[in-house]
DNA sequence: GTAGGGGTAACT
DNA sequence: AGTTACCCCTAC
């Protein structure tokens, strides 16, 4: 059991990829609020990748050393900030990232410390931002109108099946392109669905409150990367400075509420336990960690006064995770499976698949296996 | 990628 | 209660 866990762990949560090692970072880096000490501990922590492949990252990593230059007290007037910042201009590798700063800057500190302001604010939304913007932001209805059954599928994993339904409503228009969405809207009301409707109010209800508090807390930091999203999904993506999905005790590390699927005797009606649970729903071990931002803002004060934020650990009740609708196969889909069948013979479904795609668009190749399988039992 | 056993829940 | 659609798991 405990063993079986285990792997079911390892598989569920490999080894971070560089690839996906570089989106963190990448992210992470951007956020002013994140401290520069966590930030390099990340750094340390993730497999080695290049920050010469984003000038996002790049640029990040030049204002933290600007912000460690500039991090001290020009009181004495010795002018041993604007050395430091100097020296760390001088490392072509940072100079590269902002040219013009060299001639304009002088020996005004203050003027420094502003571009510097500016360059934080202007940095560039990070690749991970920019994916989940296309797969539920501003983004979503293109890629889900091309999206066929298969990536819809995917999809669906990373934005949670709520979002998927408002985005597939937003396309709603055309019935073939989002069945489920229009039966699932119109569908009668059942207890279950009363249920779970009822859940997901109190999920989203749950969620208005969270993002006030996150806008609050981030009111000056990289507001242009949050928008877009934000905008077009009710906070189905990362809408906290840093957060951690950490377990909570030893006995659910070995357990199979970690993967919410390993349970023998798993009940799918179960909110928490029961379908595989959407990547950008919050697992029900989760726990957040937010900047403590509930003194007066800072974001007046110059950046070398700026406090650091204090952690505030917070508890979040595990989210609704809604039914997924069923659809009924059609005689055309039963035919044409039978025909792919007698064609291309049974077992090469996903040739049958491709050799139907208009038929098969919403049925995955075990979809098919299933119904075929169903449809020589009776 | 697929087979097949086994399971759940929506639907009839 | 029976049927159907879909899912999970393991083995190959």
């Amino acid at each position: 059991m405990v063993a079986r866990a285990t792997q079911q762990a390892s598989t569920t949560m490999p080894p971070l990829a560089a690839a996906d090692a570089f989106r963190v970072l990448e992210f992470v880096a951007g956020n002013r609020r994140v401290p520069h000490s966590l930030f390099a501990g990340l750094l340390a922590a993730l497999p080695p990748v290049s920050p010469h492949t984003s000038p996002r990252l790049r640029k990040a990593v030049a204002l933290r050393a600007l912000d460690a230059a500039l991090s001290g007290s020009d009181a004495d007037g010795s002018g041993e900030l604007l050395r430091k910042a100097r020296d760390v201009l001088a490392d072509p590798a940072i100079a590269v990232c902002f040219p013009e700063h060299l001639a304009a800057v002088g020996d005004d500190v203050a003027a420094l410390r502003r571009l510097v302001d500016a360059e934080w604010e202007s940095l560039p939304p990070s690749a991970l931002e920019l994916e989940a913007d296309r797969i539920a932001g501003a983004g979503a209805l293109d890629t889900w109108a091309n999206a066929d059954h298969d990536k819809r599928k995917k999809l669906r994993r990373l934005v949670g099946e709520a979002t998927e339904r408002e985005i597939l409503g937003k396309l709603g228009q055309d019935p073939s392109k989002a069945p489920q969405v229009d039966e699932a809207a119109n569908a009668p009301s059942t207890s279950g669905a009363n249920e779970g409707d009822r859940a997901q109010q109190d999920d989203e209800a749950h969620l208005g409150r969270e993002k006030g508090e996150a806008n609050h807390a981030q009111e000056d930091c990289a507001r242009h990367q949050q928008e877009p999203v934000e905008r077009t999904t009710d906070a189905r993506v990362p809408e906290k400075p840093v957060t951690s999905a950490a377990v909570k005790g030893k006995e659910q590390a070995t357990s199979s509420h970690v993967t919410g699927q390993a349970a023998p005797d798993h009940n799918k009606s179960h909110p928490v336990a029961g379908s595989k649970p959407s990547l950008m729903e919050r697992k029900p071990s989760a726990i957040v960690y937010q900047w403590d931002d509930s003194g007066d803002s800072d974001s007046e004060r110059p950046p070398h006064q700026r406090r650091l934020p204090t952690y505030e650990r917070k508890m979040r009740p595990p989210p609704a995770i809604p039914h997924k609708t069923r659809k009924k196969w059609t005689e055309i889909q039963e035919r044409t499976l039978i025909e792919g069948v007698a064609k291309y013979g049974r077992g090469n479904w996903k040739d049958i698949k491709i050799a139907y795609p208009d038929v098969f668009q919403d049925r995955s190749t075990v979809d098919m296996k299933d119904k075929f399988r169903n449809l020589g039992r009776h």
